[in-house]
DNA sequence: CTGAAAGCGCTTACAG
DNA sequence: CTGAAAGCGCTTACAG
């Protein structure tokens, strides 16, 4: 008993300063000082100065558990990402924490390396972290994924993509649309021998859409594209590598090669080069996302770019919003760009030589 | 009265299942369902199968922040990093939270822009959270931010820098060291004549060791930079472009340019592409960090290789070693690599021509 | 090994 | 506008 005294004895004069201090130095009461802080319009200039003083005095910072526990609020969001090496989910994320923390919540992040069932773990464990808010990526999750959030209760979005599955909110943009775009640009160019690499493996909902836009445009011409123009595979370099290989070997008279991501674009790029094909003069190469290294390689990349950081923003405010009693918009569709570069050009007249070695 | 106990009422009914619930579900006290959660070994098997089962049936879990206030404990820590745009800080919090997963911990994440002072107030946001550990980039903070992590009295440690200041325990690489190597390698080729491009405004102490290397090795061949071989300047591909145009501008001579990131030497490669002069044949370009681009780039950059991931994981460990007594030690030098690819030669034989257009 | 009780540091009706 | 009191959902000495 009397250990236990001392205990609390050291511990109010070495550990954190409590409420109870301040209230002490100011001679209040605990609601006061808590009101202070929480509702100060409703509490008399002359305490809230004195108050103030006291906090300033202590410096003192409440603990958050206790508020927490009290307000049913962390005040922290949560998302799952697949991964951070893809630079349009690093600068997605980046604004995303910017904006929350202007809006004073903190951040809490967990990656999935495009694996549903991580993702179902992280998300579980956000939500036991009592997370305000919860961001996701794409549109393809485990059914328990949403029934749990569901039943958290909690402001949820999913981003990147602009359409709305399950009633989940979505910011992002229209891929379908976007892929359209890109190929109508190609056919317009004159393209009509097409080959597709196209990371079906993984994020599946956002690649699907991709491959719907391009399908959609060739059919408009008359175009069918057979299965064996598309390559099937996981996200890599490596796989954009093969994956050119792969096409040209089985279809010679392909002209143009659309990635479904930059990350296979850089691989195709490479592929092409060591096959001895000159991009764009001999083969056409797109990709999708416009990730920092489009823009520097040689020759450059024509691909789609995808307003990351205004989708990390809004996801923020939209979170926040929500919390504050205004719904969520179930579909936000930003503007995506088209960006022409080096990569595309003309078919060629000639057909391809047989690859060299 | 009523009122509030109606809302009770209908709380213990729709609301999330406490530790109350499940202990009367189990028919034991609240007590025996923290310890089965908590210690189990200390509790008769035959109650620890009747709590598990009624945890199990409510699909009770834990409120975190009612935990925290009790154990002192967040299970979280918090990490702040310059960006997320270079891909060895976004390999890093990889695995930094790949690990926290698997220890079970959760990861709080915040983005600085290399602005010192909002580092300080992320740092403020992270302790006020209760984070039970803290990681840094780098070896430059505010002396605030030192005191504010000391007061706390929770882990901390500092990151890609080998080198411990002030008692922090450091994990990552000996920077003057690489460059060192790096520059030893270029004098073995034969340059004699070099030029720098620095991100001195930024990252000051990963930078200025970077540069500390370079002069060693000049040094040990009597050679000296001079001010006007070595550009200051911010961190992105625009300054490396600028730069490279400066130093050529200048000293017509420079057969070498060592950058003191990858992203720099991007930059510097388009300079010098848009001098018309060729890399490596009329001009070396070196980089730091061995970024998914440098591999990539066509010539492909050489450059010294960070193991960031390494780096991450490590340092997971050592918080959750550190909170369980096992110390962090003060300095932990991770193996850098020197990777030689296209960007560098041996020094042309021939004066530059006066820069084309 | 188990339960009753106190308490972690706050917030918020309730009563003045 | 302010204070005394109850309580948020847990954990952990303490006593059996």
């Amino acid at each position: 008993m009397a250990v236990h005294a001392q205990a609390k004895g050291v511990k109010a004069t070495a550990g954190k300063p409590r409420l109870e201090d301040v209230a002490r130095m100011a001679n209040v009461s605990p609601a006061t000082v808590s009101r202070v802080l929480n509702h100060p319009d409703i509490v008399r200039q002359e305490l809230r100065d004195k108050v103030s003083k006291a906090i300033v005095a202590l410096s003192y910072t409440p603990d958050n558990a206790a508020r927490a526990l009290m307000s049913r609020r962390s005040r922290t969001m949560g998302v799952v990402v697949p991964t951070l090496g893809t630079s349009i989910f690093a600068e997605g994320i980046e604004a995303l924490q910017s904006r929350l923390s202007e809006l004073e919540y903190t951040l809490l992040i967990a990656v999935c390396q495009y694996d549903a069932e991580r993702e179902l773990q992280e998300v579980r464990t956000l939500t036991e972290r009592g997370v305000d808010g919860i961001v996701l990526v794409g549109g393809s999750h485990l059914h328990e994924t949403y029934e749990l959030i569901r039943r958290m209760q909690v402001p949820f979005l999913t981003t990147y993509v602009s359409e709305s599955l399950n009633a989940v909110p979505a910011i992002g943009i229209d891929n379908a649309s976007a892929t359209y775009d890109m190929t109508r640009y190609l056919l317009q160019l004159g393209h009509r021998d097409f080959g597709v690499i196209a990371n079906t493996q993984s994020s599946s909902d956002r690649t699907r859409a991709r491959l719907i836009g391009i399908k959609r445009a060739l059919e408009e011409e008359g175009l069918v594209l057979e299965d064996t123009r598309v390559v099937n595979c996981t996200h890599s370099v490596e796989q954009g590598r093969r994956g050119v290989k792969e096409l040209v070997t089985a279809n010679p008279s392909i002209t143009s090669v659309i990635c479904t991501t930059d990350t296979l674009a850089v691989g195709a790029l490479a592929g092409a080069r060591a096959l001895g094909l000159r991009v764009p003069q001999d083969l056409t190469i797109t990709g999708f996302d416009d990730i920092e290294l489009a823009a520097q390689l040689e020759p450059s990349l024509t691909t789609i770019g995808t307003p990351a950081r205004e989708i990390g923003r809004l996801a923020a405010d939209c979170l926040a919003n929500a919390i504050a009693g205004i719904p969520i918009p179930i579909s936000t569709a930003l503007p995506y760009q088209l960006i022409i570069r080096g990569s595309t050009a003309k078919p060629r007249r000639k057909p391809l030589r047989p690859p060299p070695r």
